[in-house]
DNA sequence: GCCAACGTTGGC
DNA sequence: GCCAACGTTGGC
């Protein structure tokens, strides 16, 4: 099975707001890597860590789950949505998602000077210099840490 | 609010 | 195809 991260700032969509509705469009990425990763890598059943961005403080907040094949995301046609993209041919859609699903939420955040501590999670995309991607693939092994450093 | 890092755009 | 300008992300 593959892992995964997704990014979001808790202050628009956070892990609460995930449980409270159970399920997501994870629409608005407008990023071709972060979409490849969401087209042609993530699977139904797939786990992902649930990071808050631009928090206080950021960090792991828990795991959702990939609950949907991928599709053409809806907002790029969308004149109203901040997302629209007049650029994006809707019979060759630019931009594609994943719906998420709720998992847990973990007992404690999990923060991103925690995550640095740690030598089993130096290799992190998330870690790496500079990085800015909002969707990534996570190793298992850096999964389960992060679920062990979470207790839950 | 600052700013470093990086992706995208568009002129040439 | 190059690259400068610009916009965005996200930690601090």
């Amino acid at each position: 099975m593959n892992c995964f991260l997704v990014k979001t700032e808790p202050g628009v969509f956070s892990i609460d707001d995930l449980k409270k509705k159970k399920r997501e469009p994870w629409d608005g990425v407008r990023n071709y890597q972060a979409r490849n990763i969401m087209r042609d890598e993530m699977k139904m059943g797939d786990l992902v860590l649930f990071y808050h961005s631009n928090a206080d403080p950021s960090g792991v907040a828990g795991v959702c789950r990939v609950a949907s094949k991928p599709y053409p995301d809806p907002t790029q046609f969308d004149a109203d949505s901040p997302y629209f993209d007049p650029k994006s041919d809707p019979e060759n859609p630019r931009w594609f998602l994943v719906d998420m699903a709720f998992e847990k939420k973990f007992k404690r955040l999990v923060s991103l000077t925690e995550l640095k501590q740690y030598a089993e999670l130096a290799e992190m995309t998330l870690l790496q210099r500079g990085n800015r991607l909002s969707v990534m693939t996570v190793t298992q092994d850096e999964f389960e840490f992060i679920l062990a450093l979470a207790s839950c």
